[in-house]
DNA sequence: CTGTATCCTTTCGGATACTG
DNA sequence: CAGTATCCGAAAGGATACAG
């Protein structure tokens, strides 16, 4: 084979393969929503139903909630089952994709749940000046 | 004080303490140009001037360049450095902040190296339905 | 070389109202 | 319950010209 497996140069995001493709999935596993989206269903057991979703995220709107979703099950990242029920029935499962995601992001929020306040000060700070 | 070390509950990211600012936060450490700026600064030893950022981050606008150091320096995240010189030097530079965040960033990065293909996939997919 | 300033188009995203 | 449709203001961001 020649090539062992990738390096994981982050060359290969930066300037390879395709730098717009690779940029514009890095805006949607990037964005807010998608990451509490795919945080929350894992935290939900990895399958929950829209208006569980919809109080698990705070500040989430009907609209993003759904937008996101439609991404994401696009991207092949959640999976959606219908229910033929009265009333209606929707649950969303986070596919094999979105689980290997699932570390990435939390490693991200973590950072951020750890790091905000610093964050802040930094922000008074150079605003003083 | 009283209270030990955050356990680091996403909670605290989707609902408790800030949500605001976390969300805020994210949106920024989630950006695409934050994230190849803070990797490519790392990956340049960590110190870089201008056109050298601007050289390493293919398709970025000198304006968004600029915006985004702003941005960063604001948050502590890139330390600046103006050297009186003709032609002008201007260095930047992680701080102990983002180094910390290094990691999480390329963790996210290296997910969409390697899976930029499946998800390519999974939208024709989709879109052939 | 390292920016700033301005213009202008595109996209984001909340609010609201309506539907099967 | 789980959406869809529409409106509209706000923000993102490229292109271009200019400046210290």
């Amino acid at each position: 084979m020649g090539k062992a497996k990738q390096p994981l140069d982050s060359a290969l995001v930066c300037g390879h393969e395709d730098p717009i493709a690779v940029r514009e999935l890095l805006t949607r596993v990037g964005d807010k929503w998608s990451i509490f989206l795919i945080l929350s269903l894992a935290k939900l057991g990895g399958r929950a139903r829209f208006s569980q979703l919809d109080r698990a995220i705070p500040g989430i709107s009907q609209r993003m909630l759904t937008l996101t979703l439609t991404h994401l099950e696009r991207d092949g990242l959640i999976a959606r089952e219908v229910f033929a029920e009265i009333p209606p029935r929707v649950e969303y499962e986070l596919t094999a994709l979105s689980r290997s995601l699932v570390e990435a992001m939390q490693g991200l929020v973590d950072w951020v749940a750890q790091n905000w306040k610093q964050v802040s000060a930094a922000r008074a700070e150079y605003d003083a000046r």
